[in-house]
Parts: C-alpha cells; sequence; structure tokens
DNA sequence: CTATCGGAATTTGCTTGCAAATTACAGTTG
DNA sequence: CAACTGTAATTTGCAAGCAAATTCCGATAG
C-alpha cells in the first residue's frame, strides 16, 4: 500500500496529462497562425521552427498535418507548409457558413441556455458597449467573439463549438484587418441588442433570424477590403 | 528548347503530384474506418499498420494526427490512437449540425445550380426511387449520398462542401447499424420529392425548410438504436 | 478463488540520420 | 543586359533506433 490512491479505480482520463512535445508544437504554431505572427501565406520551415521551439523536427511535422486538417495550414508535397491563405472568396464562403452556425447555436442556446449564462451574456454585452463607446477596438472584439463563444456553449451541442471554434480560428488572422474599417458598429450592436433581448425571451427562432444575418464584422466588410486590395492579387496565370 | 511546355510560365502547382506515403496512409486509413474495416473504439497501433500498409512508422503516426483533427481517431497521449467513438449524443448533435448545413447548402444551390446540375439531381432521385421500390438498400443509400452530395457541389460554396463532406465521413461508420432500422423510407422519399420540386423552382427557402428537418435516415432512427444497445454499455467506472 | 503486486514485453514519443527533391545561385551565352 | 543551364545548398520525406511509459501476464498473498 505504498501510494494507493484511491480505493476502488482511479480515473485514468481525467487529466488531459502533461502536454507532449507534439501538443504543444500544435498550440504554440496555432498560437502563432491566429495571433497573426506567421501571417497566411508564410512559409513554415521546420527546421526554423524546431530551433525556435527547441523541438526536433518529427513533432513539428506531425503538428504541419494536424493544423493542415484543422484548415489552419496549407502543405504541398515536397514543397513544405505555409500558412493558409484565403481569398475573399473563401473567406466570404466562410463567413456564410460561421454565421449559419451561429444560428443554430442561438436557436439551441436559446433553449438551452442556464440563467447564469444569460445573465453572463447580458454582463459580456454591456461590457462590450461600454467599450464601443470608449473606442476601444480591441476590447470591442474581444468582447464580441466571447458573446458568441458563451452561446455556442451554451447551445449545449460540443460537436457544433467544436466546429464554429475551427471556423471561427481560420478567419481570425484576417479579423484584425477588418478591424480597421470599423463603420458599422452601431448595426452590429443594435443586432446584438436584439440577441439579447430573444434569448433572454427564450425566443429561438428570432435569435437564428438574427445571427442568420448578423454578418458583424464580417461580410459587409469584405466589399471594402475588396477595394482596398486589387494591388495583391494572387498569381495569375495571364 | 529541350520541354518547353508553355512560352511564359509553367503552372506548377496544376497537378496534385505523386502520392508522398503519408497521403497514402491517411487515405487507407480513412477508407478503412469510413468502410467499417476499422470499427469504431479499434486501437490503432502503429506498428501494425506499418506493417500492413508497407509503411514506416512516422508516416502513420502523420496519418493519425491529420485524422485525428478530421475528427475520425482520437489519440490519447502514451495510449495511442483508436478509431473516435460516438455516442448516440454525439452522433445527435453532429447530425444536427449536418442538417443545418445541408440545409444551407440547399439554399445555395437553389440559387447557383446549373440546370445540368438540377437535372442531375433529378436522375439521382430516379434511381434512388427504384432502388426504393425494388428494396436495394445499399444502392439506395448510395444515391441519397450522392443526391446530398451533388447539392453540396451545388452551393458554389467550397467551404461548406468540405465541412459537410468530413462531417459525413465520421458519422459513415454508423449509417449501416441504422440502415437495418428501415422504416421511414417513406418520409425520406417525400422529402426528397420536395427538394427536387423545390430545387426546380428555385425555391431557396423551400429547400432550406425541408432539409433542414430531414434528418432522413437519421436523427429519428436513433432512438431504435438506443433501444437496440442498452447492453453493449462503455466501460462504466462505477 | 479473487484480488493485488511485480516484472517482462509491448508500444509510444522523440531524436538522429540519410536519400531524394526542390530551390537558390552563379557562370555562361545569345 | 537578360535569359538559360548546371551545380551547390537547403529542405522535405522517410526510416531506423533508443528511452520512457504503459500494458500484459504470471506469481503471490489474503
Amino acid at each position: 500500500m505504498k501510494q494507493a490512491p484511491s480505493p476502488t479505480i482511479q480515473p485514468v482520463d481525467s487529466q488531459p496529462s502533461r502536454t507532449s512535445m507534439q501538443q504543444r508544437a500544435v498550440d504554440a504554431i496555432r498560437d502563432l497562425i491566429v495571433q497573426g505572427e506567421l501571417p497566411p501565406g508564410c512559409r513554415l520551415q521546420e527546421q526554423a521552427l524546431s530551433d525556435y521551439l527547441g523541438i526536433s523536427r518529427t513533432p513539428i511535422r506531425e503538428a504541419f498535418r494536424a493544423l493542415a486538417a484543422e484548415g489552419l495550414v496549407v502543405i504541398k508535397p515536397r514543397r513544405g507548409a505555409m500558412v493558409r491563405e484565403m481569398d475573399l472568396d473563401e473567406l466570404s464562403d466562410t463567413f456564410q457558413v460561421i454565421a449559419s452556425l451561429d444560428a443554430l447555436a442561438g436557436e439551441l442556446a436559446a433553449v438551452h441556455a442556464t440563467g447564469l449564462e444569460v445573465e453572463r451574456v447580458a454582463s459580456l454585452h454591456e461590457r462590450m458597449v461600454e467599450s464601443y463607446q470608449q473606442g476601444d477596438m480591441l476590447e470591442y472584439f474581444k468582447l464580441n467573439q466571447a458573446i458568441h463563444r458563451q452561446i455556442a456553449a451554451s447551445s449545449r451541442n460540443p460537436v457544433l463549438e467544436r466546429q464554429l471554434q475551427a471556423l471561427n480560428a481560420q478567419v481570425q488572422p484576417y479579423r484584425f484587418d477588418i478591424n480597421n474599417v470599423s463603420e458599422n458598429w452601431r448595426r452590429s450592436i443594435a443586432d446584438h441588442e436584439i440577441m439579447l433581448e430573444a434569448l433572454r425571451a427564450r425566443d429561438g427562432a428570432r435569435l437564428h433570424a438574427v445571427l442568420r444575418n448578423h454578418l458583424p464584422d464580417k461580410l459587409f466588410l469584405l466589399n471594402k477590403l475588396r477595394e482596398l486590395r486589387t494591388s495583391g492579387r494572387r498569381r495569375r496565370i495571364a
């Protein structure tokens, strides 16, 4: 009886167990991408990241594969990995899917959210409006995302939550660009007011409808981007 | 001028280039899982698959990571990989997401599908009804899926198409179980009739509504499954 | 006969190393 | 001066090998 911790059976799977090199690599690289340190189109060299993270190449390679399946990285055989570069069409497509899933999440959240969760959304909403009034863009967007994450969590559908998380990560590197074009915060705030109202009233259909067309900082601003670029064309083979 | 193919620039990225060991491993293992040869819960041993596929362990490991991010495999650190096992809740959650995305796909397809594509759906539908009348279950389900795939393709949203493909792959191993409980084909066929009608009429809203609640062989039958099991419980530490 | 303990065998995680392919660069030529 | 060719350097893909952790299995005690 040296170190019998529990009389019956120890729930082995409870703790996520300490991080493996591979997991550390995935998380580190994902962060670098989502935070924008590794911008879209950036080449990911195995050796370079291996040195930088102090992890040998093999787990780095495995991390690339995982991130590729997540949609954050593109791997071309024999030519290495690069941060996925989305053109405006892909961004638009992705936002469309996100909006659709957000709507589903809202509809489900209207049914399943606890009172506490509703109030948490309300609190986040208040703070978001404050940030808006103070012009604190960064905080505004963080709270905006926090609200959407909370709604996803309240949907009680982990699969849905997971999908949303993955898709949002994919567009995250572009959010910052979009932030600069900030006009229609008003509309977004108004949408959020309605959302909160609908959530409190447990009106799933209404939440669905609003979220479906919410596109807070999304599609609306893509056209702006479309104008702003025009120069940064992709290689067009003529 | 030995082999100058084009006078300007050769489109380097056109061909997918020949398959690497890693890619072969991913495809082979995915097939084994989706086809049901490696059933849910089945342990995936690196050495065993390495021997079986004639590929060394490294690319196999990379394949595991990729499939894990796709949602087909679960990896527990230091304990190996196994084919993902979905309980009924997860299945239900996944079908909910699929239905939502199918609805979006239908709505978009109503707008973007070419006349040819509409007729292709019509043709698939006819053959599906035939298979139904002849009681050819396997063919019926194949055509059913083909219809949904065609609608996804006609949505002209590759991101959406990709998501649907991934999610459908995840539930694929369970479809066969579900096939055995075949009662409400009628309802499914009726839905499909309406879908085709709506698609021809370019009625996106109607297509959306039908697909949203289509759940052809899906949720409806889950309860059946729930009864049928009760014995095949997971290890419950109790 | 059941349950617990200890050691051997298997299995995973990671490092290292090598061959092949790609990329970069420099010299040469038109 | 620009474009092309050939070679060198980098980089990826894969395989083998070693250490650590886990699992398996038999032995022992209750």
